[in-house]
RNA sequence: GCGAGCGUGGCCAAGUGGUUAAGGCAGUGGUUUGUGGUACCACCAUUCGCGGGUUCAAGUCCCGUCGUUCGCCCCA
């Protein structure tokens, strides 16, 4: 049998009721302030990746889905992540000349090889949002605000917003240096991936889940020690303004973010419901991105959230179930099965949801199946309503059961409309 | 890429080397050949993810493989 690739999964109709509902919420949250949605391609050059995300970094050196295109000559990518891309048409599309500030948020499907766990798929979906075109620390709070609408507003609880900055590209590198002269004495004692990364990437190693190195990350100097008088300005306006906001947040000195392209805030929004894969939603600034690919100068903020982890965690708390029709039409006989799928159309057509059951078997079956579809309402056509162009309804509650023409059923559409809704 | 656990019908499962693989839900047919949600009856795995091995005997033990779960790594 073939079956789905590793990694990646169907998600059927129970669960896309879920997913639906994060879409509706989010779409309407982000319309609300003023964002406007954007379609990228789900593929790229890989070198927009490389040089967008950095090719130091674990997503672009060992997790990416590259291959050659069919002429051979072209390196393509899955695209792992949103925002490269979105900066690419920002700058192909010259949308910094349509004005100061673009607003624009995306969804869909990334793709990233990594091993699968609870929430964490190698075709994964995010919903995204990037701010192009401020730098005012306003934009950083704003976007932020946004996220936790949206998550306020699927209900989402304990949850929390730990928010660090990790300044520009020279405060980055002086506090490098710091950084390594703190740990230069307890080399021997960081686990075997943190020594890995004094090389590469020493500020990853705050971040280690290794007990003894975390003892030592603790006390290690802290990046907003040695920001720019500039870039500490920045940082405290936004936790400011956070805090007018009634926006709860931790400042965390070991959140350094894994992309390259991060300046100055850098936040995620974590889940204590959710196991190892507890962040739901993480973002920052990237000042530099848009020149680094051959754009203008151009600040931005932008953050992305994991749909599958808030579906994890909207199944624990809420039951939404798939919608149920709002008439089941059972019908037997030839005429009858025709007439059947006449008038379902022409009821469908002014408004109403039918479920035609095409079973054809006994009338008693599809009585059972009527009651299992949820519907409030069944309408009933064998050969004796065939006979006479007629219908019969039939209310699954009460019982009660009427016989008028197929003509009559339509003309009293709003009528009948209304008491569907009513007993919904 | 590394470590650990798990894998019995569409779903949830019992089963801890011995002969016909419990049970529940769902499904199908019937009691009720045109009226449901209840009840009752019947049917529904030549087979235990797949391949190999050990044994007189394997769903049960061993090896491999695939899938899955949890953790590391990474990240949303």
């Amino acid at each position: 049998m073939i079956q789905a690739l590793r990694g990646t999964r169907d998600i059927l109709p129970e669960e896309i009721v879920y997913w639906q509902l994060i879409e509706r919420t989010a779409k309407d949250i982000l319309s609300k302030a003023a964002f406007q949605e954007i379609r990228v391609p789900i593929f790229e050059q890989t070198a927009l990746f490389e040089r967008g995300i950095g090719e130091a970094t674990d997503v672009v050196g060992k997790e990416m889905y590259t291959f050659t295109s069919r002429g051979g000559k072209t390196s393509i990518t899955l695209r792992p992540e949103g925002t490269a891309g979105v900066a690419r048409s920002y700058i192909q599309n010259k949308l910094q000349a349509q004005g100061g500030v673009q607003r624009l948020w995306y969804t869909g499907p990334m793709f990233r090889y990594e091993r699968p766990q609870a929430g964490r798929q190698r075709q994964f979906h995010q919903i995204g949002l990037e701010l192009i075109g401020s730098n005012a620390p306003r934009a950083d709070v704003e976007a932020i605000a946004v996220a936790t609408d949206i998550l306020k507003a699927l209900g989402l609880k304990n949850l929390s917003l730990a928010i660090n900055s990790v300044g520009r590209g020279e405060d980055r590198q002086k506090y490098r240096e710091t950084l390594l002269t703190y740990l230069e004495p307890y080399k021997e004692e960081l686990d075997a991936d943190s020594r890995d990364r004094l090389e590469r990437n020493p500020l990853r190693i705050l971040d280690s889940k290794d007990q003894r190195t975390q003892e030592i990350a603790q006390d290690a100097p802290k990046i907003i020690d040695s920001l720019s008088d500039s870039s500490k300005k920045h940082f405290d306006a936004v936790l400011q303004m956070l805090t007018d906001l009634e926006i709860a947040y931790q400042i965390d000195h070991c959140l350094v973010r894994g992309l390259d392209y991060y300046t100055h805030t850098a936040f995620e929004i974590k889940s204590s419901d959710l196991g190892a894969q507890a962040t739901v939603c993480g973002g920052g600034r990237y000042d530099g991105l848009i020149a680094e690919l051959g754009g203008a100068e151009t600040p931005a903020i932008g953050w992305a959230m994991g749909i599958e982890r808030l579906v994890i965690l909207l199944q624990e708390l809420a039951q939404v179930s798939v919608d149920a029709p709002d008439l089941y039409f059972v019908s037997r006989g030839e005429q009858a099965e025709a007439q059947a799928l006449t008038l379902a159309q022409k009821l469908r057509q002014s408004g109403l949801a039918v479920e035609l059951d095409l079973s054809g078997s006994a009338f008693g079956k599809q009585f059972k199946r009527a009651d299992r579809s949820g519907a409030v309402a069944c309408l009933v056509l064998g050969d004796a309503e065939a006979e006479t162009r007629s219908v019969n309804l039939k209310w699954l509650a009460s019982g009660e059961q009427s016989t008028m023409t197929q003509t009559e059923v339509l003309q009293g559409i709003e009528t009948l409309k209304n008491k569907i809704s009513a007993l919904h």
